[in-house]
DNA sequence: TAGATTGTTAATCGATTAACAATC
DNA sequence: TAGATTGTTAATCGATTAACAATC
């Protein structure tokens, strides 16, 4: 694609704004940033890739591959330092702001997830919950008023929603997923295990605690 | 490690009871599992490689590779048979069987969890819920009962529990943790994002759905 | 200085992909 | 037969790992 002789020494350090990660690469980062986050939570200041690697599961070695490939952000005989690791990795990831995002379903799991700090952490605001059941419009959970589904359309356009999470019965998450694609959501958390048909155009990523399960105990027995 | 010449067709038609999966494809046959077993409910009798590759992300050409290498599970010109798929890879997998597991927590999340089937469709059965909260002993979500945490080493001993659902807040995640520890569970699925202490012969899977949006952005965004 | 940990190399291994004959 | 899709090959690319000098 490019001339070889340039790439060298030119594109690894401007990688910044230059060619877009490998998908591994940005899984991975993903992941570090994650631990990080806690890890600053928990007050701590420094972190060693060896320390990273006990909480991700990725090789050490591996970790400090992927990040000298941006700049040298450790210190030999120290680690990295939490707070601007985070930082780094975030401008790699381009993922320094803040992003709005809305919620599908009121009810327990809906509950559950707009009182946590999960995605809160992570830079991604809840701005509205939606839900199909009047009984539960105008409620607030964690800050977060519940809207009826009329509201989505002009909620997604106004306030610049990219993402939308699915917090319904496998049952209703078509059809919600349906509703979100409609008001112009491009990229779909689904907590339910339904199989989801979008244009081609969306994403979906659908959580899978029970695979991970089955992944983890395939080890253990073996 | 092994006297080449004998390796090449023995053990590859035998691996069900020989050499341990490589961590891959064993996260990528649970992948096809989650899709397989959706597809079935959904009353889908055969599905192609083709399919399976929009559903998970995964390459055809690497799920026919997949697969190839435990048997001729597919048919020319038609696909693979959903059922005996899924039968296929529990055996490959061995989890075949049923897996009793506990769940910790039970609050909103909690309730989600047991109310839900995401566990019960791959086969982990929820014997017991366990919350330190007294007046939620007693109470029962989704068939399930809760129990106080005093019950929990005889549940974990009698029921041969292995894994350890934590569906509590961060504060309270680590002595959550330790007390499903002590009493047994050797996997722990962690729904909040809370860096655990374990000991080494312990696995922690931790829930990540921000950061599984932030990768997902991050390829919208570029 | 002594100990710890990064940054980097070099070598290996597994994943990925395109392509296509086999065959349902 | 014609169309579809598997099973498999061969070639490439990226991930993984051990090892160690550099240096905090």
């Amino acid at each position: 694609m490019t001339d070889e002789s340039a790439v060298a020494e030119e594109t690894i350090l401007s990688l910044g704004d230059g060619d877009r990660l490998s998908l591994g690469v940005a899984a991975r980062l993903s992941r570090y940033l994650q631990v990080l986050i806690q890890a600053r939570k928990m007050g701590k200041e420094t972190i060693s890739s060896q320390e990273l690697a006990e909480y991700t599961h990725i090789n050490s070695t591996q970790i400090r591959r992927d990040l000298s490939g941006f700049g040298k952000f450790g210190k030999r005989g120290v680690g990295y330092r939490v707070d601007s690791l985070v930082d780094q990795i975030r401008k790699i990831l381009r993922s320094s702001g803040q992003h709005n995002i809305v919620l599908f379903g009121a009810g327990n799991l809906g509950q559950a997830i707009a009182s946590s700090d999960v995605f809160a952490d992570h830079g991604f605001q809840i701005v509205a919950i939606f839900d199909v059941d009047p009984k539960l419009v105008g409620k607030r959970f964690g800050d977060v008023e519940v809207h009826g589904v009329d509201d989505l359309e002009r909620v997604v356009t106004d306030q610049d929603v990219v993402v939308g999470v699915l917090a319904v019965p496998s049952a209703a998450a078509q059809d919600a997923a349906d509703r979100l694609v409609g008001a112009g959501v491009r990229i779909i958390f689904n907590y339910s295990e339904q199989l989801l048909q979008v244009p081609p155009d969306v994403t979906v990523h659908t959580s899978s605690p029970a695979v991970d399960l089955l992944y983890a105990l395939y080890f253990y027995l073996t």
